[in-house]
This record gives structure tokens, C-alpha cells and sequence, in this order.
RNA sequence: CGCGGGAUGGAGCAGUCUGGUAGCUCGUCGGGCUCAUAACCCGAAGGUCAUAGGUUCAAAUCCUAUUCCCGCAACCA
């Protein structure tokens, strides 16, 4: 078994925050290392999504060109997901020549096989700016209720799916004319339609795996039948439709973008003596993972897999762990308002350890969930710093400060034969949590085994034993010494970082061998490992910073009065 | 209006599919310990599981109706 597991590609055209990070790239760094320190083979794979009319509204607005614009969004995402060590295996790009020449492919395949078709249709078209005007970039009065700013698509108040066209007093969204007018066009559709059978065969055979939050709204929208969709548009970015009698249309972003998943490992894999696709896309052996957040459900549990299933190129989707949102303080971020925190600004002052560990325990695995500075605080200082840090710290610094010379080998044989079960079990445990994609819970889990440390740690109380009983204090250090090794191994997915410091008291990191057999289960390796005793290779100090309550409030302080102004 | 999600001790959540003593973390209160980052350990208080009906020997869990909150996705995860 492989994983390919993938992430939603950011779109190039604005900042990423928590709800992001929380939600989609964190969990699938988290499921990426845990599955590479099972020693199964697994990559992640994302990259920038770049086209679409948003981005060159945006690139106008700053000056620049489209592509300047969205490189320079790329490279920002880049180096924000760097310092939350969020690692893929490739981040690409979908404006890059390889990302074309993969789109292309499936384009035309579909297209001759039937399953794009041309179709005529009225589209408003701006007299003044001389835009086609997609959906959301007109605006009116609602037919239905007659609110005076229903949107191309939906009106807000009475909640009507409106047909733009039939949109009263149309305005248009680039320039603000009132000017709009129907005209005849044409565009190429995918016709989901002709797919509707052989896409409720195949979702049928997915239900069972899948989240409730994804399921019943699938089977809302494809139970009677799949409507076909337009995906080409008229623009001047993107990618051309590759027709004579198709000048100045462009492929629409939302067909070309989940295809990024499959050129990125395509460009990811070239001259590495793997295919792309019989390697991996379309192996028999491979399991697929898209994590992604509730909004996308749409894309990547229909449109997409009708695509994978139409062309016959990749295998559609295995499994699909769509998040729900994170919040601020229970209400969406929102740039434009001020509510909103600065995921750059944040890890600079924290650190990757206790955001990972925050976010982490935000994943909003079943519904929305809330990123509050007073809980960030809360989190950090009163589970990770006291129950994990202070354990680690506490035993190694007791350890080498009564035990300078080292804990001889025979001294942990009560760790294997008196605690190993215990262990063996919480790991067996704490890998069906990230099996299935319980991600949050996993790291509860080593929380568990955090307390339970401190629990045994006490009940010996070693600095008791050090005066009437040394030998059995040494034990004592011996078997915690263990728990300490176990941790770190166990919060290598988790929090990177800490578990590299913890790993190197013992001279190894989470790439070492010794480190992969023990988070697999494998014991006897640690036995060999502790057999020949065990001498602390780095000086112990508090690995896990407490956060100043001062600077939670200037931030809280901060955050509120941005939002109120 | 429609669709989806949610409602569980002070806070955040798990449990609901497969009905059977209501669980976890934080917070609060009382005690213990002193190796450790004023940390750690033990104990306690605190919930008629949104509401109203129903099914059942038994309902947080199944059924029906209602209320409140959040979101709307085919260009914001």
C-alpha cells in the first residue's frame, strides 16, 4: 500500500490563516509523516492555484502583471508553510508549462470521448468594460424577492438560485456600469450528465469510508442526476482552449486546478525512474487522500472523480477528510474587517511547536471550531509546557544530575518486561486514531501517555527512593528515561521540533532507523538500543517555553480594536 | 425558502452509525509531594445530554415535530 496524499491548492491570491492551516495543510503534513514513519511510502503533494478571474482582478488592482502576481503569492505560501514545517514532497504551480501540457490531456481526451461538449448559450456581457461577466461578478435586484444586491448566483436574503440573466437591473462588478446586456456566446460543458451511473456506482462503494459531513450532502446533489457544467470561460488568463474556433477562451480554474494534483506529481517524479501514473495515479495499490476543507466538497467528490473516471487516467479519490472551518472567536477571518491574525506574524512569536499544537487541537474534524489567543495561551502552558514538557525535563534533569555517569543497560529490563504492554497497546491505539484520520485525537492520545508518565514518575518519587534506595531510584530514571524516548518518537508527526530535541538526548532524529522501528511497534530495537546503558547526549533544558500572558492580551487588546476601527 | 453541519457539567470537545451504569482536556475547590518550567500527584463539587412527544424492559444514542446557532461551496479551507 501507498499514499498519495494531497492538499486543496491555495489559491495565489491573498494570505493564508489558521482556518487553512487548521484544517487542510496541518493534518496532511501530520497524516504524511506518520505514514512515512510507518515505512509506508507516501508523498504529499499540492501547489498554487493561479488562475481564475479573482487573481487577475487583484494582479490589476497591484499593477502587475498576472504571473509576477501570482509568483509572488506562490513563493509567500511557500515560506509560510516552511516555518509551520508543513513539508510537501513537491508544491508546484498550475500556471507552469507542465501543469498546460497534463490539463491539455485531459481536456481533449474527454473532449473525444464525448464528454465535453460545445453548447451555445446567453451570457451578460459589460458594455462599458467589455467583460463577460461570470456569476458572481454581476450583481442585481433578486426576480424573486426583489433585495436589491442579490449576487449572479444566489440571492442573500430569500436564498433563490438565480439565473443571472433573468437578474433585474443588472450591474456589473469590474467597473460598476449598469450597461449589461445578454449576448449569444458559447462555451464547452463537461457533461456530468452522461456520467450520473457510472459516478453512483462508484460513490456508492465510497460511503462507508467517508465523513458524515460529506456523504449526505454528495448524495443531496446526486441523487437524481449530475448537471453539466460549463468549463471554459472568456478571459485572458489561464489556460487556452486548445481549439481553432475556441479564440480568447480559457479552461476554467476549477478544471484545471484539482489536474494540479496530477501534473505536480508528474513534474515531482520526473527523471526519478518512477511514472507518475502507473506508479502511482492509477496503481493498484495506492490509496489517494485529499484533504481539504468543506467548501471543496463538491470539486473533489464529484466533478473531479467524474473527470478521473471519464478519462480513466488516475484513479478517483479513496479518501476525502473534508474539515469543517476555523473561526476567530466564533466568527469567520476576514481580512478586509480586521478580524483576522497574522499566521506569519504568529509563528514568529511562538514558534511551530506551540501552533502545531494549538492548531491540532482545532481541527475541525466535525464541526467548526475556534482559534482564541486566551486558549493558544491556555493550551500551550497548561498541558504542553506542564504535562510533556515538565515530564521530559524533569526526569532527564534528575537523571543527569544524580546520575551523572549514565543509567547502566540491565536497569531498563523492567521498562520491557513491566511497562512494554501498556506501551505496545497505546501505540496500537494511537495508530488506529491517525489511521483514520483522526488526527486530533491522536495527539490527545500522547497526552494521555504524558499523564500517565507523570502519574508513575510520582508514585516512585525517585528523589525519595535516591536516599533509602538508589539502585531502585536508577530503575526508576531507567524506565522514565524510556517513556521519555517513546514521546518524543510518538510526537515526531505531531510537533517536529520538540520531538527532534527530545530525540537528541539520545543521539538520534525522526529519520533515524531506530526512531521508525520504534514508532512501528518494534520494542526489541529499543531494548538493543538501552542495552548497553544510556548516557544522556545532550545537556537537559525546558524544551517547551511558556507563553507570556502579558503578550496574550496586547494581542487580544490588538485584535479587538483592529476590528472595531 | 432550500441544502448541510451543530446544540452534552463554567469553557472546549468525545460518545450518536452498532440503544444498556454520561467520558476526556482545561478551569474551580480541598489535600499531598518537592525531582521538575509556581510544575506534578490524589480527591471533590458540577450535567434531567436544546425542547416536546413517540418506540423500547432500557434512549444522549432510534422515530416525529419544534427552537436556536453556524455555513452556503460550484472564483475565499
Amino acid at each position: 500500500m501507498k499514499y498519495l496524499i494531497t492538499s486543496a491548492l491555495p489559491y495565489a491570491n491573498g494570505p493564508i490563516h489558521f482556518g487553512h492551516i487548521a484544517g487542510v495543510y496541518l493534518p496532511a503534513d501530520i497524516f504524511t509523516r506518520h505514514k512515512k514513519l510507518q515505512g509506508v511510502r507516501a508523498m504529499h503533494i499540492s501547489g498554487s492555484d493561479e488562475h481564475g478571474v479573482a487573481i487577475m482582478q487583484n494582479a490589476q488592482k497591484a499593477g502587475k502583471s498576472y504571473q509576477e502576481y501570482v509568483n509572488e503569492w506562490h513563493r509567500t505560501h511557500k515560506e509560510l508553510f516552511d516555518r509551520y514545517d508543513i513539508k510537501f514532497d513537491f508544491f508546484g504551480q498550475t500556471s507552469a508549462e507542465y501543469h498546460k501540457e497534463e490539463t491539455l490531456k485531459w481536456f481533449n481526451d474527454l473532449l473525444g470521448k464525448g464528454l465535453i461538449e460545445k453548447k451555445a448559450e446567453q451570457q451578460l456581457q459589460c458594455q462599458s468594460c467589455k467583460n463577460m461577466l461570470p456569476d458572481r461578478f454581476v450583481e442585481g435586484e433578486c426576480y424573486v424577492c426583489h433585495y436589491p444586491e442579490a449576487r449572479g448566483d444566489e440571492c442573500p436574503d430569500c436564498g433563490t438560485w438565480i439565473d443571472p440573466l433573468k437578474l433585474l437591473k443588472p450591474v456589473c462588478k469590474f467597473c460598476g456600469s449598469k450597461d449589461v446586456k445578454a449576448v449569444d456566446s458559447f462555451q464547452w460543458y463537461l457533461m456530468l450528465s452522461k456520467m450520473h451511473g457510472r459516478f453512483q456506482e462508484w460513490f456508492e462503494s465510497r460511503k462507508p469510508l467517508w465523513r458524515k459531513n460529506v456523504v449526505p450532502f454528495v448524495e443531496s446533489l446526486t441523487k437524481d442526476n449530475l448537471v453539466d457544467r460549463a468549463i471554459t470561460r472568456d478571459l485572458d488568463w489561464g489556460i487556452d482552449v486548445p481549439l481553432p474556433e475556441a479564440q480568447g477562451k480559457k479552461i476554467y480554474v476549477w478544471f484545471d486546478a484539482p489536474i494540479g494534483y496530477v501534473s505536480n506529481t508528474r513534474e515531482f517524479l520526473k527523471g526519478k525512474g518512477e511514472d507518475y501514473v502507473k506508479d502511482w495515479w492509477d496503481a493498484d495499490d495506492v490509496t489517494i487522500v485529499n484533504f481539504i476543507g468543506k467548501d471543496n466538497i463538491i470539486f473533489h467528490a464529484i466533478i473531479f472523480p467524474v473527470m478521473s473516471l471519464g478519462t480513466g487516467f488516475v484513479k478517483p479519490v479513496t479518501q476525502l477528510p473534508a474539515n469543517q472551518y476555523v473561526n476567530l472567536e466564533g466568527k469567520q477571518f476576514s481580512k478586509s474587517k480586521g478580524w483576522y491574525v497574522d499566521a506569519d506574524d504568529a509563528i514568529a512569536r511562538f514558534g511551530s511547536d506551540a501552533l502545531r499544537f494549538y492548531l491540532t487541537s482545532l481541527i475541525p474534524e466535525t464541526s467548526d471550531s475556534s482559534f482564541t489567543w486566551k486558549a493558544l495561551e491556555l493550551k500551550i502552558n497548561s498541558e504542553l509546557a506542564n504535562n510533556i514538557g515538565n515530564f521530559v525535563n524533569r526526569a532527564m534533569k534528575f537523571s543527569a544530575s544524580k546520575f551523572p555517569e549514565g543509567v547502566p543497560g540491565a536497569k531498563f529490563d523492567a521498562f520491557f518486561t513491566d511497562h512494554a504492554p501498556a506501551v505496545e497497546t497505546f501505540m496500537k491505539e494511537y495508530h488506529e486514531l491517525l489511521d483514520s484520520y483522526q488526527i486530533k485525537r491522536g495527539q490527545e492520545h500522547i497526552m494521555a501517555l504524558g499523564s500517565k508518565v507523570n502519574q508513575f514518575i510520582t508514585e516512585r518519587a525517585p528523589w525519595t527512593e535516591f536516599k533509602t534506595d538508589p539502585e531502585k531510584a536508577l530503575e526508576t530514571i531507567a524506565i522514565s528515561t524510556a517513556y521519555v524516548f517513546v514521546i518524543g518518537t510518538f510526537f515526531a508527526p505531531y510537533l517536529p521540533q520538540l520531538s527532534g530535541s527530545i530525540l537528541a538526548y539520545f543521539g538520534q532524529t525522526a529519520e533515524s532507523e531506530l526512531v521508525k522501528m520504534v514508532y512501528q511497534g518494534d520494542l526489541g530495537e529499543l531494548r538493543k538500543f538501552f542495552s548497553g546503558g544510556f548516557k544522556l547526549q545532550v545537556e537537559p533544558q525546558g524544551l517547551v517555553p511558556k507563553i507570556d500572558s502579558k503578550l496574550i492580551e496586547e494581542l487580544d487588546a490588538k485584535l479587538k480594536e483592529k476590528a472595531s476601527s
